[in-house]
DNA sequence: GATGAATGAGGATTCATTCAT
DNA sequence: TATGAATGAATCCTCATTCAT
């Protein structure tokens, strides 16, 4: 209402502070959710982990869905920050196991640090509901897995390339699983090596020039 | 009041509307499980959907987990029961492929007819509580698959046989889902072809002496 | 709708079996309301107490209360059929401490023997519910000790009279609380004779012109 | 953002507001057990009567049984508040009729005004489950019996003295039973005297050496 | 009569959400 | 903004009572 210099400062502390607060509350309710799932996680329970009364965690979000996928969403946009450069186009030229390893390794430590990952996304449980949001989340995975694959076949009808990128994405949700379910250390590595087994038995047949003699039954 | 016959009927009667019933609040719950969930499911819309109330339901189960646990247990005697001779020992003697076909397509087929089970197995979602009992069920399935494998790749080490299996279920599990998620026709098929593909893929190089030349598409 | 003979037998067998019916389920009634109380006592567990299914019982019994009641009418029954002579003329000539003994241990015994008596009295917790019915017979018993007080001091108002007779009662519950309550056995002797002197000190001045050297102990 | 008295006032009035919740339920807790007694007693009956949904009740107490053990607690204390002191040495040395009364009018009177005490204690109905709690106050209350006994007769073995005391008490409950039940007036006047006759009678030959001629009426 | 399945209202307790301060 | 008290609908579960067999 007034000048302009004296009041930046107060609406920056203002979003500062509420940037910290939302920080709290979604740290605190990925902490949560990790325990105890989506579903058996209650509202009161994440304000309480946050130091937070529930009224202040009612100001930042209207209910618990929000929470959810607002956690998904910058959970998203970290992964992306921290290793979206891994489908870089000198990656896409790399030889499968190469790729591999270069696609698959910030993958898994991103998940291991960010348990809650995979939680959200187990938390589609419920189909429908949550769902909607987090399957945005779902599909901007599964077009940077589509952006391999057709790289790597472009030869491949839409639908052939939309099913393998399906079921590499699935085997890479099952696999980082077992990753996380094993005590980090040398099963957890193991597991890991595992998982790029099988994503390269999988995918290696698929590199051009490969004469596509469909195994036969 | 003499012969045994006669006086038969009266506990027959009985049990056989006792059983009714328990396969009525079973089925009710199986479509609620799979509609919302395990997690978000109440016994009182497990009622409702059985047409029954509260009360009638805790005259059958003590509470939520023991329906999931009996149902877990039923559909996986039914799933023996219904493909429990896929591992037969001339099976086992089968080429990978054949073998697949012969393992595989039953548990489709089942699982296809009995959604709940993913959702049970899913249901596991929060480790350590209903997990217990649920793991039964996926320890049961576990042992089967490593049966398998010891047969195809004798050599392995227990931990590797362990993890193979392991990610084989993993991969059957995320490939399941699919399946499922897939509209059932041409679709559905084509998925169950590419889950077949997968795992014929990542296990057709433990054959012992296999040049492990990954077979092309 | 015939004969008397022919006819007979069979109501009678039908009234003997309720008779024993009847009997069992109060048997189980005293015993369930006495481990847990009359308003935690729930008719199906009297009935499986009674080794009988819920329909059974309320074939017997209205409700709940009337299992309270009957009972208390039954045990009020024995109670005086066991010691109603208790109060026969010569007894009420007897010195007070002999009276005690001739009043008071009958009764002990009865409600050592029978122990949901206190119980139900204890059950009129509730003002205005089943105390109406509990009060006939709490007032049967109190009509019996104004019959006492009567003959002792005949001069006495019939406030005064009823009100001693309250008190008197009242005491002998609290004592029979602390008889009941002790190991049977030497404490639970001293216990009884301990209640004898309360009531010995406290009645032995109404007789008149008495000039009681209480006994020092 | 100072000094300290102007941030007390609202951590004091959210205290305050608390507290004030608290006695209300209570209160409103008192007044149902004693309609109701404490078994038949319902949170949600406390929780109506004190005008105040249940979620709230839940708020401030755990379950029904935490209720009824801070409600004895606070009227525990407030009994030793309002009458603690009748049990002072210069008391002690008070014959037993005035210090009867010194004792037994402020404890009339205190559960005149607040009867659940004894619907509390008669609460124990149903040993060993919430009567662990209420013992405590029980106990509570007989230690000090048992300290005036033990000044009265020093001579008594410590089980006399026991045995005593728990009968002291028993007349006491029994007696205020018939206070609290006779219309406040002459007619629960004329109770209190009785009662305390019933102590006197009762207690006086207690008294070492004493030569106790009982009053006559 | 006897059975025990069935009922449904009610009790304890939780939780997403709102509101006064 | 922050708080945490308040709400009330919804859970899980029990129990007095009824009913078909």
């Amino acid at each position: 209402m007034s000048e302009d210099t004296p009041e930046e400062p107060k609406p920056r502390r203002r979003q500062a502070r509420g940037e910290r607060r939302i920080a709290q509350l979604l740290s605190a309710a990925a902490s949560v959710f990790c325990t105890n799932g989506y579903t058996a996680t209650s509202t009161n329970a994440i304000a309480r982990e946050a130091h937070v009364s529930p009224g202040t965690l009612y100001q930042y979000f209207p209910n618990k869905e929000a929470i959810a996928v607002e956690l998904g969403g910058r959970l998203l946009d970290e992964m992306r920050a921290a290793h979206g450069q891994a489908f870089t186009p000198e990656n896409l030229t790399l030889p499968l196991p190469e790729l591999l390893d270069v696609v698959v390794d910030p993958m898994i430590e991103f998940n291991c640090e960010n348990p809650v990952f995979l939680a959200l996304m187990h938390g589609s449980e419920v189909p429908g509901r949550i769902a909607e949001e987090h399957d945005a989340l779902h599909a901007s995975l599964l077009t940077s897995v589509q952006g391999v694959i057709a790289h790597y076949a472009p030869a491949l009808t839409a639908e052939e390339r939309s099913r393998i990128a399906d079921m590499t994405f699935a085997i890479f949700k099952g696999g980082l699983g077992l990753v996380l379910a094993a005590p980090a250390g040398a099963e957890r590595d193991a597991t890991v090596a595992e998982l790029k087994r099988v994503l390269l038995r999988y995918l290696s047949p698929l590199a051009e020039g490969s004469v596509t003699t469909t195994p036969t039954r």
